[in-house]
RNA sequence: GCCGGGAUGGCGAAAUUGGCAGACGCAGCGGACUUAAAAUCCGCAGGGGCCAAAAGCCCUGUGGGGGUUCGAUUCCCCCUCCCGGCACCA
């Protein structure tokens, strides 16, 4: 929030600059205007509320919610200048607009916080809230407050722990063990952001995480895999990018798993479990003949059996296991060198019976598929390489399909197209790789060694964080009745304050003995309460259903209320969101449908994402000295040129380069407008209240009447359509510029009264959704006793915005060699009898012939000579 | 490696359907106003050449190379670089 002391301060010394005799009123005073309405805003909560029941068509517009860090940056005005504007337009043409803001507010930073400033998580939190909140209100965002959500507070969370027991009685929450990061110095565990790119803690950075194995809370959203993937098809309005990365985090592939069953012989090398199975995946069960060992991930449970009474090969394998966790940290798995150790065990193939060694090797990874595969070298790029490597047997199973040739080439190994034909493999070869996939699955199955399967990337979302600053989650340990819900009525569970936050030990709910000994509900005897809270993620996953009926303290809320309201019209935010927050929400919604609770399939009918705003080429940072601060652009130019530059400066979609002068420059425009108004409102309180739908006969006149329609369509159309605000905001300023080049017209009486008052009302109203202060204050200069928040959006006349002249071009051979002006209506015989008429052109065209004359309406003639 | 997005003046950018490349703004230059400066208003402005200068004219130009077309920033093929996401995915 800009301080008031610091916002007066500005303000005096622009006064001062500019007190050189000029009457006051005529200088644009940004501060003085935003003052002024600021008041007014205040003393109006219900200024941007939702109507609850209404005739209007209604329109959700949101917004993405901040973390309350204490300091809105660039990032977030850019996104709430855009969701305003959009907030604005709608209103302005007659929509019911539901426009909320909330707080994502549980998280680590809070506890960090606490630990650094010795202030409690709820005051730190609450706190940068009402810092936030102010900073908002400075910046003239219209929400609506009476439905702020936030997400700390008791009446929030616990709808997050009701929804948590309906996902527990419908088999959708459950308990797993789970590997965490845990540094041991620290002795807790650490998010994968606070692993250093070396596998260290970020407080100890010579100590090395550890991988420990912890009971955790999941959410089954694998079981929703397939409908998550199907309904990005209902999402025509999401950017093909988000979409795109949706699909491929979800990574569905089609396979089928096949038993291995590992041998009796060579007892010597371990106690191993003989006869056991192996259970491969793989998409391609046609190249099975070609398979020539098996390849287990080193965490593979039947590698830790047969490495049991084998040190060389458990010291061989820890090996692999640390090369794999290395690379992981370094973030590029796929870059790791190919090792593998033979285990000296044979598994056998059910399709014909063949022994083939079994492997251990670092380019298999435990956590997709079954963490085995059947090794088919000839036609896969990673076997190869490995068996290349390791002198493994390459066998052809393969054939390419070429057309018309009566014998087939041996392909370049290794070939891994799927239009092929199979040799080698018993009875199945001479088919095609397609059938050969659906043949032998069926093989398979019948012989009961293999089935048909889907596996996908995405996994159950872990959702226990061993943290205190999150919601509670509500299940109890009892020792006679093992793992007991929490009774719905007894909700919420209530966080406790005062909880000392270290790092040592753990959650820290588990050293405070009031909450952690509970009652078994069941059978009344002592239990323990689970101490691990709720990811974030789950708070954000619902919360714009809150704001429907924010106050409602029976159910999360009111069905028909969220029916009415639902899905949201238009959601914005950053890009960074993409995958976890809109694929959480995404199942969050449909969890909910199946319970009754909503009807819609999907939450966000569109959304957008904008770019970053960034300085000097790259993203702002504390450590790269870049950051631009929002108040500080407030106090210095107004929230108006604040909000005006974020979106003038680039499309918003792409990324903003920062650059103080532009803001400067926004600020001088701001300016244009004023003066202009200024200037010329007195005319309007004599005006007519009728818009001029009549073709104005003074050139200047219509000169303005023309540019003005022009620059409504020009506006709406980005409104509706593709949202280049940049170039709306540029077609406002070239309309203030003919405005400005008609002063002398104007001054002489050649623009008729009526006119010019239309044209500052479009020209104000048009202004609106991007800079509100200004826009009231001009509104309010203009006589305009209605509100301009929802007046009337202008109508384009196209017979109005139509010119009278056009220059066309013409062309020779497709070079500009002169222009021609014709009437607007004018023929193509017209066009082409005039270029022919015109000095330049002959002088061009002299003595030779003209084979071909391409008119396009309106645009340009092109003349082919030769 | 795979999947997206991008590359246009000194800078941010525009050109919405294949039709005048550079709208609008910044920085710059010139002029008006002023004792002066600031502010404001007006004008010039891709690069190069012919020219003393101006007007005018010519050439050239949208990351690089090729193609389609009367005509390409826009469509097709190949390549380079930058940004984002995913990644031994079996």
């Amino acid at each position: 929030m800009p301080s008031t002391d610091k916002s007066e301060e500005a303000a005096v010394t622009q006064s001062e600059r500019h007190s050189s005799g000029r009457s006051r009123d005529d200088r644009y005073d940004a501060q003085r205007i935003e003052a002024k309405w600021f008041e007014r805003w205040q003393n109006n909560p219900q200024l941007y509320a939702a109507e609850p029941h209404s005739a209007k068509k209604k329109y959700y517009v949101l917004e993405m919610l901040p973390y309350p860090s204490g300091v809105l940056h660039m990032g977030h005005v850019r996104n709430y200048s855009i969701g305003d504007a959009l907030a604005r337009y709608m209103w302005m043409n007659g929509y019911n607009v539901l426009h909320p803001m909330g707080w994502d507010s549980f998280g680590l930073p809070a506890e960090n916080a606490a630990i650094q400033n010795n202030t409690p998580p709820r005051q730190w939190t609450l706190g940068n809230i009402a810092k936030m909140k102010a900073q908002m209100k400075r910046l003239g965002f219209a929400y609506d407050w009476s439905r702020e959500v936030t997400t700390c507070l008791p009446e929030y969370y616990r709808w997050n722990q009701w929804f948590f027991l309906k996902l527990y009685e419908k088999g959708l929450a459950y308990r797993k063990k789970s590997k965490v990061n845990w540094c041991p110095q620290c002795a807790t565990v650490l998010a994968n952001e606070q692993v250093l790119a070396n596998g260290c803690c970020w407080r100890h950075e010579d100590t090395s995480v550890e991988q420990r194995e912890l009971e955790q809370w999941f959410l089954r959203i694998t079981r929703y895999a397939d409908e998550l993937l199907r309904d990005l098809e209902k999402l025509p309005g999401w950017p093909e990018k988000v979409v795109t990365m949706q699909r491929n985090w979800i990574g569905r592939s089609e396979g089928a798993l096949v038993d291995f069953k590992l041998d009796y012989t060579q007892p010597h090398h371990g106690f191993g479990p003989a006869g056991a199975t192996i259970k491969v995946f793989t998409t391609r069960i046609d190249t099975i003949y070609g398979a020539t060992s098996i390849q287990l991930a080193p965490e593979h449970p039947i590698v830790n059996d047969l490495a049991a009474g084998n040190p060389e090969l458990r010291r061989k394998v820890d090996q692999l296991i640390a090369e794999q966790r290395k690379a992981k940290e370094k973030g590029d798995i796929g870059e790791i060198e190919k090792h593998g150790v033979p285990t000296g065990r044979y598994a056998t193939n059910p399709f014909n019976g063949e022994k083939i060694p079994v492997w251990v090797a670092n380019y298999i990874v435990m956590d997709y598929g079954t963490g085995a595969i059947m090794s088919v070298p000839a036609h896969d790029d990673r076997d190869y390489e490995f068996a290349k490597k390791y002198n493994l047997e390459i066998r052809l199973v393969i054939l390419p399909i070429t057309e018309g040739e009566e014998t087939m080439a041996e392909p370049v190994l290794p070939f891994t197209a799927h239009d092929g034909m199979l040799i080698n493999s018993g009875p199945f070869s001479g088919l095609s790789c397609e059938d050969a996939i659906e043949k032998m699955t069926e093989h398979a199955e019948k012989g009961g060694f293999g089935n048909a399967t889907v596996t996908y990337r995405l996994k159950d979302w872990g959702i226990s964080r061993q943290r205190y600053w999150g919601t509670p989650i509500p299940m109890l340990y009892c020792e006679k009745d093992g793992i007991v819900a929490v009774p719905e009525k007894d909700l919420p569970v209530i966080l406790p304050e005062n909880v000392e936050i270290t790092l040592a030990g753990g959650s820290p709910l588990a050293r405070v003995p009031e909450f952690a000994n509970a009652t078994c509900p069941k059978c009344g005897g002592p239990a323990r309460r689970e101490t691990d809270t709720m990811d974030t993620f789950v708070d954000s996953s619902w919360y714009f259903y809150r704001y429907t009926d924010a106050h409602n303290d029976r159910a999360p809320f009111d069905s028909k209320i969220v029916q009415y309201w639902f899905p949201i019209d238009q959601y914005i935010g950053g890009v960074e969101h993409a995958i976890l927050h809109l694929i959480y929400s995404r199942f969050w919604t449909k969890f909910m449908r199946d319970m009754g609770l909503v009807s819609n399939d999907e939450p966000v009918e569109r959304l957008f994402t904008q770019g970053m705003v960034i300085k000097d080429g790259a993203k702002m940072s504390k450590s790269l000295g870049n950051i631009v601060s929002p108040d500080e652009m407030v106090v210095r130019y107004g929230a108006d040129a604040a909000r005006l530059y974020s979106l003038f400066a680039a499309p918003p979609d792409r990324d903003l380069d920062w650059q103080d002068s532009g803001i400067e420059g926004i600020q001088r425009f701001l300016g244009r407008v004023y003066r202009f108004v200024f200037r010329n409102a007195a005319a309007a309180h004599v005006g007519t209240a009728t818009p001029v739908r009549a073709v104005e006969q003074s050139s200047a006149a219509r000169a303005i009447q023309r540019k003005l329609h022009q620059t409504i369509k020009r506006v709406t159309d980005d409104f509706q359509g593709r949202w280049h605000f940049n170039t709306c905001i540029s077609a406002i300023m070239e309309l203030v510029n003919v405005l400005y080049a008609s002063e002398d017209a104007i001054a002489q009486g050649a623009v008729p009264k009526a006119l010019l008052v239309e044209v500052q009302r479009d020209l104000v109203v048009l202004l609106a959704p991007f800079a509100p202060y200004l826009a009231h204050e001009l509104w309010e200069m203009l006589g305009q006793k209605e509100s301009l928040l929802k007046a009337p959006w202008p109508k384009f006349d196209p017979e109005l915005a139509k010119e009278e002249e056009l220059e066309i071009p013409v062309q020779i051979n497709g070079k500009l060699r002169s222009k021609i002006v014709v009437p607007a209506d004018a023929t193509e015989e017209l066009v082409i009898e005039r270029a022919l008429a015109d000095e330049k052109l002959r002088a061009a065209t002299a003595g030779k012939q003209i084979a071909k004359k391409i008119y396009v309406p309106s645009k340009l003639l092109n003349l082919v000579v030769k």
